[in-house]
RNA sequence: UGCGAGGUGGAGCAGUCUGGUAGCUCGUCGGGCUCAUAACCCGAAGGUCGUAGGUUCAAAUCCUACCCUCGCAACCA
């Protein structure tokens, strides 16, 4: 919340967007909430080099952010800031009582602390007693600030890992979150009395929270915590908390240590995706390689967007970020293995049966076998996106295009075309062809829903199939007598040699 | 330094947990087709799976050591 969006912040949003789609495409409840943490000393030293206060600062960032979301499609159910009231009160209120029980207690902490930073670091951030950033002395100086008894939840949080071990995913941070923890547990440090920006601690005002027990907050408060009982009984707990693996330590140590404190139930699952690389290293402003989301989406528009980040590695690993690669696979994959395939479609339904989806004869193997693969992606991306196997996913629903092109080259609809004696089977190869598009929409929604709409207007079929997944994707006979619009190409190539300047 | 991840045909990745013909996409080469966005379909070439040892009838997969790359180290998706 420093600054304007990149495309890593949006890695994360995009993700849980096609999550959240494809659940409520499932028929199933979804809360989706995303929102911006506002508090912390980052923020407040931003707003100062800009000569305006930290909240005006927020209020300026906020409609960059939304505009993104906005562009990018991501159908959040609530966003929310950590500055509003709603979120506050709720704050200051578990706060005080964790502090009423005893799990919050005052102390001293002395560290170096370096007088142009304006900022305390670690023991180990330090070499030689200078400061990382000034390279001058540091003082070692000494704060009172507010504890959280962190430590005294280690076995707690252990017995969490080991007998829940979908509560941090995938395997490989768990492993890593629980040997921090077995290497023990320091209580966490959360009040600053060194600036104001933050949520001030209630019974003690000249300090105000460390930003992450604020933060972390926002999940519970927007489920309804202390404001609406009866929604944050039926939203809370969350199942899953997608998140960056730089932030894995506060939402599998700090976030379940408060909750238990509260006496709240925990998220079922924390998922810690990987980061974009560029150039083989993480993405950074440094390096001049912090890519706004807006770059990008003039070109590809929010599909080619989404689709690339939710199909490029593995998601949880780390993946790389080029822009020749993302042409690429813009080109491969969607304009010339699905938006050709839209396109060669619908041009010989309108050039053989006058734009109307005719009915069709008798089944060969091959339709029943291109069904089966539709079947077969569904289940695929039914999978895929539980076990947050977004590429695999994704796959699943590519293999079925390809079947797809496969089918018609197979059946050679234009030779039948040339044959009298062949309407009837030419009918049915069109058929087949239109339903597996029908369905193909019906797949590709969640990732790239405009491209979904985009074609179900061709089809001439409503933009958007209410009905859960398990009834609308069998393949049936709805589409017959359908007129067809053939229109614009629902993705134009893009010329490689174009670098998007 | 501590903790972690990764090194698989030209590129990007899967496979490694639960040893047993090395797989996918792109690229390259050859062919087919002509409905379509010079798109689609088929075939081929190309890999000592970082290095060196070890275990085993058998190792990309298990064990040991080493080399290289990257990340994190409590305010970065």
């Amino acid at each position: 919340m420093n600054d304007v969006p990149h495309i890593g912040h949006a890695y994360t949003t995009v993700a849980a967007d096609f999550v959240a789609r494809y659940h409520r495409m499932a028929g199933e409840d979804v809360f989706f909430l995303t929102g911006t943490d506002e508090h912390g000393q980052k923020i407040a030293q931003a707003a100062e080099a800009n000569n305006v206060d930290p909240q005006a600062w927020c209020d300026a960032m906020i409609p960059r952010w939304k505009q993104v979301w906005d562009r990018l499609e991501i159908s959040y159910d609530d966003f929310i800031r950590t500055t509003e009231p709603r979120h506050t009160e709720p704050v200051q209120e578990l706060v005080k009582r964790l502090y009423d029980q005893g799990d919050i207690y005052l102390d001293t902490y002395r560290g170096p602390y370096c007088v142009a930073c304006e900022a305390f670091y670690q023991a180990g951030e330090i070499t030689d007693d200078l400061c990382p950033v000034h390279e001058r002395p540091v003082q070692w100086l000494e704060e009172q600030n507010y504890f959280f008894r962190l430590s005294a939840y280690a076995d707690r949080l252990l017995e969490l890992y080991e007998q829940h071990p979908e509560f941090v995913q995938p395997d490989i941070r768990l492993a890593e979150v629980a040997s921090f923890v077995k290497a023990g547990l320091q209580d966490l440090s959360i009040s600053r009395t060194s600036f104001a920006w933050g949520v001030p601690i209630p019974w003690d005002p000249k300090h105000v929270m460390y930003v992450w027990i604020d933060a972390l907050q926002n999940y519970t408060t927007a489920a309804g915590y202390l404001n609406d009982p009866q929604r944050f009984g039926r939203t809370w707990p969350a199942d899953v908390h997608l998140i960056g693996k730089d932030i894995l330590r506060q939402h599998a140590i700090i976030w379940p240590a408060v909750l238990m404190a509260a006496g709240l139930d925990l998220p079922n699952t924390v998922f810690a995706h990987g980061f974009l690389t560029v150039g083989g290293k993480k993405m950074s402003k440094t390096n001049l390689t912090g890519i706004a989301p807006e770059l990008l989406l003039d070109t590809f528009g929010s599909d080619g967007y989404r689709y690339h980040f939710l199909r490029e590695g593995t998601f949880g690993h780390d993946a790389s970020f080029s822009w020749e690669a993302m042409v690429a696979r813009y080109n491969a994959d969607l304009a010339n293995d699905l938006g050709n395939l839209v396109s060669r479609s619908l041009a010989m339904t309108t050039n053989y049966f006058d734009a109307v989806i005719p009915k069709p004869g008798e089944d060969t193997e091959a339709e029943v076998k291109l069904r089966e693969t539709a079947a077969e992606a569904g289940r695929r991306l039914d999978d895929g996106v539980r076990n947050l196997d977004l590429a695999g996913a994704l796959s699943a629903v590519f293999e079925l295009v390809r079947a797809t092109n496969h089918y018609i080259d197979d059946t050679t609809p234009w030779a039948l075309a040339k044959q009298p004696d062949q309407r009837d089977r030419l009918a049915t190869v069109l058929h087949t062809v239109c339903e597996a598009i029908r369905q193909i929409s019906l797949l590709i929604s969640p990732a790239m829903p405009a491209a979904s709409r985009r074609i179900r207007e061709q089809l001439g079929i409503d933009l958007v199939d209410d009905r859960p997944l398990a009834q609308s994707l069998p393949a049936g006979r709805s589409l017959v007598g359908t007129t067809i619009d053939r229109g614009k190409s629902i993705f134009p190539r893009i010329d490689p040699a174009d670098n998007g300047e």
